[in-house]
DNA sequence: AACTATTTATAAGA
DNA sequence: TTCTTATAAATAGTT
């Protein structure tokens, strides 16, 4: 989809590997994000960079996803579910992120520019921060002797903190 | 990108609905493969269907994605790494399918055709195997008491066990 | 980071 | 569902 048709294999220039990763990682959530939206799917994404770098996507949040996965095995075996202190503010925090998806979504419909702007967020701070919010969640779960199910679900809860950013003007500056 | 432009905005109609989860779907994991073999990166996906049926892709296998990104962490406060004989299974299990991986590329290279066939083999009964087989997994888990590191890499594990297919000629019928 | 020539994905239609 | 095809969208190479 460029100048020349490029065959898919392994790009040797370290340079042109990260800008590729760059564009195709933008344009694989972007599509991951119409997916959710056309078909009322959900999804989650993490992807590493070549760097090794962690990006991840979710919607409506990987807590969701996570839950509705669990759910579909649990009737089959577990009597007790998982209940934490902790959940109760990662779930806050899932709350405000699912509202800012809503305003996500309400903008694009008025305006198109709204996919060029999620380039942007994601490379922002916030990857920095989820990193150490996992770091302080795991110390708490840590502290904790704990079964299977609720360590699915607060995991899954903490690899995600990171969503899919608010709405921003086209063009903005990086901060990373 | 099809005969006429669509607004990204919840479709009504149902089989449309599902028509384009599907072709989207497939359109997201071939970008996803080759987004990974392009930069040589890794990639999990989860995604749930307008029908709720779970669809995941892993690059080389979520295994490794998740060792990675707990590996990140893990200086900074871990003591005891987790050992399970239980994974010396799943192992077993990813290392063939890493190995169907590496084969699926060599294909690639040889024969554009590839792509084609991805989309198949993920709607046959390999998904209905991968719900089995973490019932079953989770039933063994369920019997120790671990802690948390353990716990993040079995889950992630069992969530991986439906990988990117092997490939197969196009056109095959559907099983699921 | 912006720009286009091209390739690729895909919305409709069969 | 699967295939075809007209068209929209993604992106490789460039600046």
């Amino acid at each position: 989809m460029g100048r020349r048709k490029i065959e898919i294999a392994r790009l040797n220039n370290t340079n042109t590997r990260q800008v590729t990763f760059s564009k195709r990682r933008t344009g694989l959530f972007k599509k991951a994000n119409e997916l959710s939206i056309l078909c009322g799917a959900k999804i989650a994404i993490v992807v590493f960079s070549p760097g090794n770098k962690p990006y991840s996507f979710g919607h409506p949040s990987v807590d969701v996803i996570a839950a509705e996965f669990l759910q579909e095995h649990k009737s089959n075996q577990v009597q007790r579910g998982p209940s934490f202190d902790d959940v109760g503010k990662i779930d806050e925090l899932n709350l405000q992120l699912s509202d800012l998806m809503k305003q996500l979504h309400e903008d694009e419909k008025k305006n198109a520019m709204l996919d060029e702007a999620m380039n942007q967020c994601l490379e922002t701070q916030l990857v920095e921060k989820s990193r150490d919010s996992l770091v302080e969640f795991k110390l708490k779960v840590k502290s904790h002797m704990i079964d299977v199910e609720a360590a699915e679900t607060l995991i899954l809860f903490s690899h995600e903190v990171v969503q899919f950013p608010v709405t921003q003007k086209k063009k903005r500056q990086k901060i990373m």
